[in-house]
DNA sequence: TATTTATATTGCAATATTACGATAATAAAA
DNA sequence: TTTTATTATCGTAATATTGCAATATAAATA
């Protein structure tokens, strides 16, 4: 159907897949990595880095922006990207707590 | 188009975003929860645990498997399904990147 | 105020995902 | 070999995502 049965799952649940699933598209993987090596920029850096048309790289900042992962700041009349902590620090622990159990992972089937 | 141009990014854009992808549904991260508490375990269990058909999960299991987040071996007319480091492997380097460079920013603008 | 620049929104077509009933496939047990 | 148990696949409906042209919005500048 198309349509996630997220009121069936906790709240923890829905956040991380949220997150997990904005980090999920090559097009913001470039973005994030992008604002990692130049720390921030406006969209139009962006556009120029991306082979995407200016409308879907903004609509691929607000899918990072609202899962929390990016924020913008006005300057001047561009926006100014960069990432925001936040989001990241939710994610830090679901991976910790999986690299915690494979590293000690014993009798496994498989 | 809901066609990701996958074609214009990097091998390892694209990589990435597929294993976070994976992630990115609930019932999936509920899997690896669950996977995680009770080491390993049948599709049945899961079909327990989840409120979703037994295809539905069948279907998630799949998909965890070819991004290579689990893996599954034979055990009697069952399937022991188990979390596959290599996967997690992949995710670890990125993620590390992303908090090393949170923990030393400076200068951003916002 | 009019123009330019930068970004967001709308609308739409193409494609992908989610979910499940029905059914198939596979292997153990009777 | 038939039955039972377990998991996978098929088919399909509902919904979501991706991408972009066209357009709107907002802020700076002339």
């Amino acid at each position: 159907m198309g349509i996630t049965k997220s009121e069936h799952f906790t709240d923890e649940q829905n956040e991380l897949a949220t997150l997990a699933k904005a980090i999920g598209h090559p097009a913001r993987i470039a973005i994030i990595q992008h604002l990692i090596k130049v720390n921030s920029c406006v969209c139009g850096d962006i556009v120029n880095e991306l082979p995407l048309a200016q409308p879907t790289v903004s609509q691929h900042l607000k899918e990072l922006k609202n899962a929390g992962l990016i924020k913008g700041n006005f300057e001047g009349a561009s926006i100014c990207y960069c990432l925001n902590e936040e989001g990241f620090e939710k994610i830090k622990g679901f991976f910790k707590n999986i690299n915690d159990y494979l590293e000690n992972k014993k009798n496994q089937c498989c």
